[in-house]
DNA sequence: TTTATGTTTCGCAAAATAACGAAATGATTT
DNA sequence: AAATCATTTCGTTATTTTGCGAAACATAAA
């Protein structure tokens, strides 16, 4: 009675992306580039979060390769906003996940 | 200038959500219960998805464990099915991540 | 061209996660 | 009481994640 599936690719890359989502310090970030509907600068943030530069850094690789946000070189700073395209996709998703349930 | 905040503990535990949600074995599930609205059990599960039964118990654990889930003993089986409250909470703290943004 | 500034990469250590099979558990049937 | 069935826990291994400081990289200013 084996009928074992392979999960697809749009799971996979939704998985990721909730990954990514999955740490306070991301989380952070992502609602407040969400919130103030705007970018912030990798200094404000190393002065706000309980973390060191490189482990910011870090965080914001990661956040940027799960496609959430996006860098802008604005010498000598890099301001940081959200991928708006892909954040779109996030929210059809999650709402896609939510389908059959009451309206958000 | 250093005014590190303490990240909160709503903020962690979301963040603990969505780390759950982070798997796509765990992301199937979840979608399977929300959009069947309905409950299944772990032996059918263990049919469909591509990991043992010792795994995908420990990712059931761990869906409980975050509030996403509950199981309810029904001889000779555990039905597994949305904990609805939480999932409620979810969506609302999804939402407002999303604030600022147009509207889902 | 040296100095300063903001950020990222490197190298590492500690902790957490994912997966498995074997053994254990709990409930029911023989 | 023994056997059966569905599921979980245990013990282990391999991999990934998180975090840090030091060093490297740019770019701009002196």
């Amino acid at each position: 009675m084996e009928q074992k599936i392979e999960l697809s690719q749009e799971i996979r890359e939704l998985a990721n992306i909730y990954k990514a989502m999955g740490h306070p310090v991301r989380l952070y970030i992502l609602q407040k580039l969400s919130q103030m509907n705007s970018c912030c600068y990798s200094g404000d943030l190393v002065d706000e979060l309980p973390v060191g530069r490189s482990t910011l850094s870090q965080h914001l690789k990661e956040l940027k390769y799960a496609g959430l946000i996006q860098g802008e070189i604005e010498p000598p700073y890099i301001k940081y906003c959200l991928n708006r395209k892909n954040w779109e996709k996030v929210k059809t998703s999650f709402h896609k996940l939510f389908k059959e349930d009451i309206a958000i």
